[in-house]
DNA sequence: TACAACATTCATGATTTCCTGAAAACCGGC
DNA sequence: GCCGGTTTTCAGGAAATCATGAATGTTGTA
């Protein structure tokens, strides 16, 4: 129930609708996959954004929450590495960027998750009771070593595709709003 | 049921302290993973265990958890594919097992997570406001859809890598505990 | 220096997650 | 058909999660 008005006339309003919508089942989708709620909707709006670059009064006023949320929303994004804060030289205001390589950061992110996962394994390993523990956990562990070998060719070959796409990476263009 | 459990005090009880910290190690990095805490510590239980074959009781006792918390445990991770409940021909207890595909099935259910933030890529795509916008969608998209691809081949080559090694699926030999 | 514009921290309240105890449902065997 | 053993359902409460408002901190500018 959208309770508060709009004082956005301006702009196009037609497709904004369409957009504010697309924006939010992407949130959903993400934080269904695990991503806190907040941050989910911070990352769905930036990407969604025109030049991937907002402030955090925009955020604020896109996604009708309050400031304190959208700060501890993109510290965690930052702190995760996918999004980067920069400041305008001459403004007092930061703006938060959604980084375009989240995606192989993603991909190398699994070994902070599998590496414990390993580890713990190790050591029941070490403290089966038999054989046969013994065997179903040490299969378990190979299983993960494969899946961390596999990423790390994953995020190559990604990067190959990526690079042979476009051989110039185009990063200029970047314009205030 | 017993009320002496199990008459299994011959066993060396030194080691036994060490496998229930190791249990509660993997449980642990389980949960970290995103797994809820009681389902990673039953799970992590059941991988530890000799035959992998353990009944609700045995898992209260090993953990200290209500029979209630085991059968929600257990009702969790057999939707996800994690376990599979049998009963004994004769007997009147169910005793779960813990699955030795789940690996290939973590795999595969990679689709499931990602195939509802491709289809909302999509809605954003086609939403954008402009080119730039739409672009950077559509690169998440294709990336996306790129990792779908590369799982597929990723199980294909766990499943030849298990096979090389043990040609035969050395399926008997289940014992009763 | 004081002020204004932003950003962050912290305590609070709302919501959700998670396990427990108790009662109910199930299921062979007597 | 009744009973003991076993599992499931369900309401409840403890604990974690999350976003807010108000206060505090920071930074450029008049």
């Amino acid at each position: 129930m959208p309770s508060a008005p709009r004082p956005q006339p301006p702009r196009a309003t037609a497709g904004r609708e369409a957009g504010r919508e697309a924006v939010e089942h992407l949130a959903s989708a993400l934080s269904e996959a695990g991503l806190p709620p907040l941050p989910a909707r911070v990352w769905a709006a930036l990407l969604s954004d025109s030049d991937g670059r907002m402030t955090a009064v925009e955020l604020t006023e896109a996604l009708q929450v309050s400031a304190a949320g959208v700060s501890g929303a993109v510290k965690y994004l930052v702190q995760v590495g996918w999004v980067r804060r920069e400041r305008e030289p001459g403004g007092r205001k930061d703006v938060y960027v959604a980084m375009d390589d989240v995606w192989h950061s993603l991909l190398l992110r699994s070994d902070q998750v599998y590496g414990p996962i390993i580890r713990a394994l190790d050591e029941g390993v070490t403290a089966a009771p038999d054989a046969q523990a013994r065997e179903r956990l040490a299969e378990s562990r190979e299983f993960l070593v494969f899946v961390g070998e596999e990423m790390a060719g994953m995020a190559r070959r990604w990067e190959a595709r990526k690079r042979e796409r476009a051989p110039r990476h185009t990063e200029g263009g970047r314009r205030s709003r």
